[in-house]
DNA sequence: TCTTGACCTCAAGTCGGCTTGAAGTAGGAC
DNA sequence: GTCCTACTTCAAGCCGACTTGAGGTCAAGA
């Protein structure tokens, strides 16, 4: 298979243009070369876009990402902190898996007000003792599909 | 109970001082009023604060959550809404799993690289096709314990 | 040959949720 | 009365992951 122009690689990847610069400015990806002005790509470009697309659903930043590959641009990645991330992701589950029966109860509740119900009460105490903590802060993150 | 001071406030909501102001002024708290210069708060502070971190964990903004308290200061909290989000919660706690069993795969896998293993090819494919998102992306996320 | 338009570079902007820093003030201990 | 210290205000900064905008270049089609 011949090199890929950057927008095709765009284009199969789901991804922008301006992404892929930004990637490559990271040391994330490399183009093979130009052609003019224009970057072209090996396809196994979109291998490695998949496993940096799946390094972030996972909750690794861009930077761990970066260094999840050797100079050679094989991936080396530490069977350990897969694991370590897996078992990290257990814990989130977890937690979502309470905080969704909460609010679901919270939700079929028949107490006037929230805060006259019992459970709902009790979630906030489990709130307020740091049981349940806010994403986004070094921790497991969830999926979407936008 | 008497007033609390904003010290006592951040002390036993476990929350900085900064972020009570921060959160005043985008209208999720309000002192009662001061003592001098420093701000006092009803009790009932604490229980606002703990709905503020749960409506967080949960994957709200906080102007969402600000949207959810009632010009009188009580909560009105769509039960719809709660529905939905423990919904969403719920689709992303299954993504995560598959995931997490991934990665676990992916750790215990003896190809001697990533990329031989197909397991792990057939996870990069569900990831270039979007089968697999990124977390931060008006999506539920996850949550952690620091 | 000329035009078109998709790419290029580089700097700056965006977004959410705070934090930090400089400069000011007042309650309470001495 | 004075001092200390914890508060105060306001503006600016930070983080990650990109996006946007202005101005430039060049391969390909007419």
């Amino acid at each position: 298979m011949p090199d890929l122009d950057i927008a095709e690689v765009a284009r199969r990847a789901k991804v922008p243009a301006s992404t892929l610069r930004f990637y490559e400015e990271k040391g994330l990806i490399a183009p093979t070369g130009r052609r003019g002005l224009r970057r072209q790509f090996d396809p196994g470009v979109l291998e490695r876009l998949a496993l940096i697309a799946l390094g972030r659903s996972a909750g690794f930043s861009l930077d761990e990402i970066a260094r999840m590959f050797a100079p050679d641009g094989r991936p080396r990645i530490d069977r350990q902190v897969l694991a370590d991330k897996a078992d990290e992701l257990d814990r989130t589950i977890r937690e979502l898996g309470v905080l969704r029966d909460s609010l679901r109860h919270a939700a079929a509740c028949p107490a006037p007000s929230h805060l006259e119900c019992p459970t709902f009460r009790r979630i906030l105490g489990a709130a307020v003792s740091g049981a349940v903590a806010v994403p986004g802060k070094r921790a497991g993150r969830g999926l979407s599909r936008p």
